[in-house]
RNA sequence: CGGGAUAUAGUGCAAUGGUAGCACGAGUGGUUUGGGACCAUUUAAUCUCAGUUCGAAUCUGAGUAUCCCGACCA
């Protein structure tokens, strides 16, 4: 699209209440504007990579067999009774509210309860059996102290995955799978050199639980690094001589290193809690009831987005790996729009994914702007470029630039 | 939820209890055009409610919001 056309402008200071990077280049950049304290709302650049990132999630949960649904917000508080979750002394940050006729409710801070029952309607036999159901959709969290921009938000955007499996084996061969799978969505994401499977606390369904962290100082865990080849850790706060005996760990806590990391995803093994609450069965094979075996897998595009920005920035603004940049190229005309507008449609025609600034102000504004929105290639058409045989490309992450011919372009960077 | 801090144009900062000012942004006119260029001119603000005072951005109280530390975090 054309930069002129792009509601959104530039800022070069950040607002003094925003402290944590990757609100503050977000803002200033124009992909997010802040509603309030963990709450934002998403503008054209910025939803661009949203939706860039959840739809690499979903491809990965589609891959491995996951049906995406998109379940209601709104919770009744008779669902959450059933499994004694609706109470605030149990679950302290619901957002709760009432209907006009009086009944309490509440917005959906995760889905096990509602999904159950809606798989009531649909689980019968052995025969249905194993299914994984998804869906990408907002979470509600009552936080009493929302932070680090878009990373702990009220108001979120959350993959869940839930899968109801015959018996606790077939659950754990899909457990199993699905770290590898989160493994593949943290490589297309540019971050799996830096993300840790780590072995946490189960909560109160199950022993333990995984959890993914990715090593960053803006993050709010500490983990142990166990295996740095193989990418596995410890949550600090989990970690004791019980985790070390379970898992067989030969080591010693005084060796180890620790990292500060941010928690961008977490499954679980949910067990019977949720199908014994919601009696959600199948007839076996001898036609006797048994429970479902529930798993949930948990995945954040927003706080994703975040943490991608504070892996990925230097001193001049955002560097978007390609995967989930808003657009391709920059290109950027200074003062030779004939030639930079032949480009832009050349590369539209191609699909190819591009901003054009065609705006009328000065050479280092247009830099500075692209440098802080981190579009992955920059290609500059002015008089100089042209006497030098076309254009210039240079990548967002390097220093140096080279010519390429105009007629080129759009062959090279398909 | 405990502790601490802050609240002034769209953004960032000033203003001893006495005329609310600067920079960026935005508008207009002009000069520029390879790293947020320049000149002229315009625009826009004291969180809310009380109180003290001749007079409050400034002092007091309450409220609200925001940020930080901690706690919490399926």
């Amino acid at each position: 699209m054309k930069q002129s056309q792009l509601f959104t402008k530039t800022q070069k200071q950040a607002p003094k209440d925003e402290v944590s990077r990757n609100a503050q280049l977000l803002i200033r950049a124009g992909f997010i504007n802040k509603e309030m304290a963990g709450a934002y709302s998403y503008l054209p650049l910025g939803l661009s990579v949203l939706n860039k990132i959840s739809n690499i999630i979903r491809e990965e949960m589609n891959a491995v067999g996951g049906q995406e649904v998109f379940m209601t917000v709104l919770q009744p508080k008779e669902t959450w009774e059933k499994t004694g979750r609706w109470s605030d002394k149990v679950v302290d940050n619901w957002f709760k509210t009432s209907l006009k006729n009086g009944g309490e409710l509440g917005l959906g801070f995760t889905h096990e309860e509602s999904l159950a029952k809606i798989m009531k309607n649909y689980i019968y036999s052995y025969k249905d059996l194993p299914v994984f159901i998804y869906q990408i959709q907002e979470k509600f969290r009552n936080e009493e102290r929302a932070k680090s921009g878009l990373m702990r938000g009220r108001e979120f955007f959350m993959k869940d995955l839930y899968s109801f499996s015959l018996t606790k084996e077939e659950h754990e061969l899909f457990y199993e799978k699905m770290k590898d799978v989160y493994m593949k969505v943290f490589d297309r994401l540019g971050m799996k050199e830096k993300t840790y499977v780590t072995i946490s606390s189960g909560g109160s369904f199950s022993k333990y639980s995984y959890e993914f962290q990715t090593l960053s100082e803006a993050g709010e865990d500490t983990i142990y690094i166990i295996d740095k080849n193989k990418k596995i850790a410890v949550n600090k706060q989990d970690f004791n001589d019980e985790i070390i005996a379970d898992f067989n760990l030969n080591l010693n806590k005084k060796d180890l290193v620790q990292e500060k990391s941010i928690e961008v995803g977490d499954i679980y093994s949910l067990g019977f809690k949720y199908s014994e609450a919601f009696n959600l069965t199948y007839k076996d094979k001898d036609g006797k009831d048994q429970f479902v075996f529930m798993g949930s897998y948990g995945m954040s595009p927003s706080r994703l987005m975040g943490a991608i920005v504070e892996l990925n920035n230097d001193e001049n603004g955002i560097i978007w790996p390609e995967a989930m940049a808003p657009f391709k190229i920059h290109l950027i005309s200074l003062g030779q729009n004939e030639e930079a507008q032949k480009i832009y449609e050349e590369l539209e025609k191609n699909n190819i994914e591009v901003l054009y600034d065609d705006r009328e102000i000065s050479a280092g504004e247009k830099f500075a702007d692209s440098d802080l929105i981190g579009i992955p290639y920059r290609i500059v058409v002015s008089k100089k470029s042209l006497e030098n045989g076309g254009a210039e490309i240079k990548k967002r992450n390097e220093k140096e630039s080279r010519i390429v011919k105009i007629k080129d372009i759009a062959k090279e960077l398909k």
